[in-house]
DNA sequence: CAAATAGTGTCAAAGAGTGTCAGAAAGTGT
DNA sequence: ACACTTTCTGACACTCTTTGACACTATTTG
């Protein structure tokens, strides 16, 4: 499980070092795509390929399944690591995350994001409105009674 | 059950020394995660795990459930004990708790929570307060019978 | 083909995290 | 009250991680 946050900075090629905790969850590469919040997302290998598998299954008659795919595999980016233990993120997501020198990188459980220092400030806050908190834990409390 | 108050140091590299009995109720460590009074709130692991995998469950395409999944898994932690039964305390949580060098550890019940001083100090005094106290309960339903 | 650009490897220094140990303090039993 | 055990704490030494710098290779472009 990835958890917690980490600053970290971005080389002047664009190569961000993944911590040492989440490349041993991750220790074949990461699958890096594009968010729905303009942030990053990695997947591990094997749960991209899972994500992957359900897409494929997925109606290809519906026009908004065709926008979702374009979505996630174009934008999608199968990284190793360097022997630094760094990914070099490809342009084109450095530029559609935002993301110039320094980053955030987010564990969500099964995968983490990446997210600029001023976005991921902005979502943060977003946190803090107690009102939507307590919606937002009702839901999983009835969940965590389901089993 | 974790009861009781303890105050405890938090050395110069953030190291927090848990009740050696409260470390027998979680021996394979805590999840450390933001409470809702600027604490911090330690599961013992199975409990934790529980919600992490109903959140799993949830599909990433609902922005609430994205929400959720941020607001509880970057701010938790999966702590182990080191040799002398301390944990580590990232620094991310440390702020958010406004832990310094001193912190009391508060059971509750099921799991415990870690606060400043100060913070506690201010709300051990509001349980204290006769007036308050008369009737800020009295909505709740307790009995020694079972329900 | 040469030049510019992009990508990769290596290294050392700073900083963060971890292990160990001994003494002080607190708790326990006789 | 005393001896004994356990627990917590601070100090120190050590390891691991991240970062910036530099050198080198590969690729693209003119």
């Amino acid at each position: 499980m990835f958890f917690g946050q980490y600053e970290h900075n971005i080389d002047a090629k664009g190569r961000l070092t993944i911590p040492a905790s989440f490349r041993e969850q991750a220790p074949e590469g990461i699958y890096l795509t594009e968010g729905f919040d303009s942030n990053l997302i990695a997947y591990p290998k094997q749960h991209f390929e899972q994500i992957a598998n359900n897409l494929s299954e997925l109606s290809i008659t519906d026009p908004e399944t065709r926008a979702l795919r374009r979505l996630i595999f174009s934008n999608a980016a199968m990284l190793t690591y360097d022997t630094a233990g760094r990914i070099l993120i490809p342009a084109f997501l450095r530029a559609t995350g935002q993301i110039n020198d320094t980053c955030m990188i987010i564990g969500i459980g099964d995968s983490f994001e990446i997210w600029s220092v001023e976005l991921w400030s902005l979502e943060a806050q977003s946190h803090n409105d107690p009102q939507k908190n307590s919606n937002r834990w009702a839901a999983i409390n009835i969940s965590a009674r389901g089993n």
